[in-house]
DNA sequence: CTGAAAGCGCTTACAG
DNA sequence: CTGAAAGCGCTTACAG
């Protein structure tokens, strides 16, 4: 590995200049600056990340935290988290939390021991998390905080919820039955208390279940049909297409005898047949902006509340009987 | 920041016994151990380590670099990298080529600078990447080496492609579209290679055309309508997914009309309907099988051969015309 | 079994 | 404009 003093050497000067030419700080005469130049090209120099880190107590790295990269709208986060973090010049740490505090507690204190500058993460319910990043003075910026405190980007998941329920309500529904996943996760909770709220203003029924039914394929079907469901709305996208797949390998047809809304609005919602209806939280945008705030509040600079709210968009497709 | 220091102050020893506790080597008195325990554990103390990585020019963090985490497959893998390191105590440092040799060296160059134990990639046509790598001695492992050469994980594309043409044969095809993705990645050319060489054992015919194509989306269907195509390869799932979610979006049928092949085996080929029939390469363990190798190049240990071809399996599904 | 000291490769006051 | 020196927080010979 070459190193500054090597450069020095070449260049004739002292590391000092070097690492002034590096940095680009400080007054270096532009000839000595040449020949530094010249020597880093010659000897293909590049500075150890890991000195200039333990002299700063900063790192150059952003630490990601997701649930699971699996699902592709956390993945469209991470991409988005990605690209403008190289843009700015840093690298990602990433880790998968599959919802889990003590894999997520691990994962933070990691971050923090290679001196990340800040944490990228979801919202956990428990608090413990946050309380962590704070008694250790770690900068974060959760990307679907859900109440206005604290530094985040906020998604009204609750109007989302409400979004998802005029989607069917535009297919005149009967009988609906909301398909969920973990309620211990806030986001879906929300979702639902929209969809409920704004259900109730019309003379509708319906149901709701977990995700898990959908293992038992025909008993989720018998119990589709033995409530007349005629709408489902899921959690996500990954849980819709799952579902209008099953729907489909039954016979049913979707939107005629079943429509389907969805959420997040991942990529392959619009590959289906019929495409999936759902709700937009353009994830890819979130990834971004998260970065954006984290180096702002690195610099100390004030984040503007506007920029931190993410606003939604429905998504009107064929997996709803709109006219 | 608590330092090695303070805890070394607060157990009332150096910093060399408080090290020798930490990284268990070296002889400790029983009671010392337990009172530097102690210690760190009331100052909730945690090694710096980027102090550890200047010390030993090596951190523990893996260099990812994938084309585009967006697609499943190289979520998967990066998944399967991810847990793996984890479970050995490494971190991922995650990097997206979009296959841009620039952008790659870049990402390579930026790992070693913080001293990654080494790189996972994706083999690139261009072997500047690999003589880059040798040349800095950097410890790599391709996740889709093509030759027998060299570090890394072969899978057999040209099989693949023979195994996917194997797929669309029991569906009786007369006429084959090979709907391809850029064919200057090895892979998929040898998948296409795999795919003729196989088909001029029948009678039928064949064409090929880029996934470009797509983006018109009633001149494909022309185009397919035209050559009377029966049946379509993809080069994977993604590219499969969206080109049946079209062809049944023009009134056509899967399987009765246009039987459909991917690649792959990513979760949502499963999930549509009909389900997509494709080409596992275990995605997950071949990111798992990567981490492993690389952990064992790093300590000489000799890479078994035989750990390093992946197998590949077929999955007959409903996309095509089988009995 | 333990500690003092050197050193990993940088950056930044400080002095000139 | 430039250099000598201190120091970031560790680990590991070395000496005892």
């Amino acid at each position: 590995m070459v190193t500054i003093k090597e450069v020095a050497k070449l260049a004739g000067c002292s590391v000092a200049t070097v690492s002034r030419v590096i940095n680009n700080n400080g007054y270096v005469k532009a000839q000595t600056k040449t020949q530094i130049e010249r020597a880093i090209h010659e000897l293909n120099y590049q500075p150890n990340e890991a000195a200039r880190t333990l002299y700063k107590r900063k790192s150059k790295m952003i630490g990601l935290l997701l649930p699971d990269i699996s699902n592709p709208f956390f993945t469209l986060i991470a991409r988005g988290v990605e690209d403008i973090a190289l843009a700015h010049g840093f690298q990602v740490l990433i880790g998968n939390s599959d919802n889990d505090v003590d894999k997520a507690k691990d994962y933070l204190s990691t971050f923090n021991a290679y001196n990340c500058v800040g944490v990228i993460a979801t919202a956990f319910a428990d608090d413990q998390i946050e309380k962590l990043l704070v008694s250790q003075g770690i900068h974060y910026v959760f990307v679907d905080r859900v109440k206005d405190e604290g530094n985040g980007i906020s998604m009204n998941h609750f109007e989302g919820g409400q979004l998802q329920a005029r989607l069917v309500l535009e297919g005149k529904p009967k009988n609906i039955l909301i398909l969920h996943l973990d309620l211990n996760i806030e986001a879906f909770k929300l979702r639902i208390d929209g969809i409920k709220q704004e259900l109730n203003n019309y003379d509708v029924s319906y149901y709701d279940c977990s995700a898990e039914t959908l293992k038992n394929k025909s008993a989720f079907i018998s119990l589709v049909k033995d409530l007349h469901i005629d709408s489902i709305i899921c959690s996500n996208d990954v849980l819709a297409i799952e579902t209008m797949g099953l729907i489909q390998q039954f016979q049913l047809k979707v939107p005629e005898d079943i429509q389907i809304v969805g959420y997040d609005n991942i990529p392959f919602s619009a590959m289906t047949f019929p495409q999936i209806a759902t709700i937009d939280q353009s994830a890819y945008f979130l990834g971004q902006q998260a970065v954006s705030i984290l180096l702002k509040l690195n610099k100390n600079c004030v984040v503007n509340q506007q920029d931190n709210t993410l606003k939604l968009s429905t998504k009107r497709r064929g997996s709803i009987r709109f006219e």
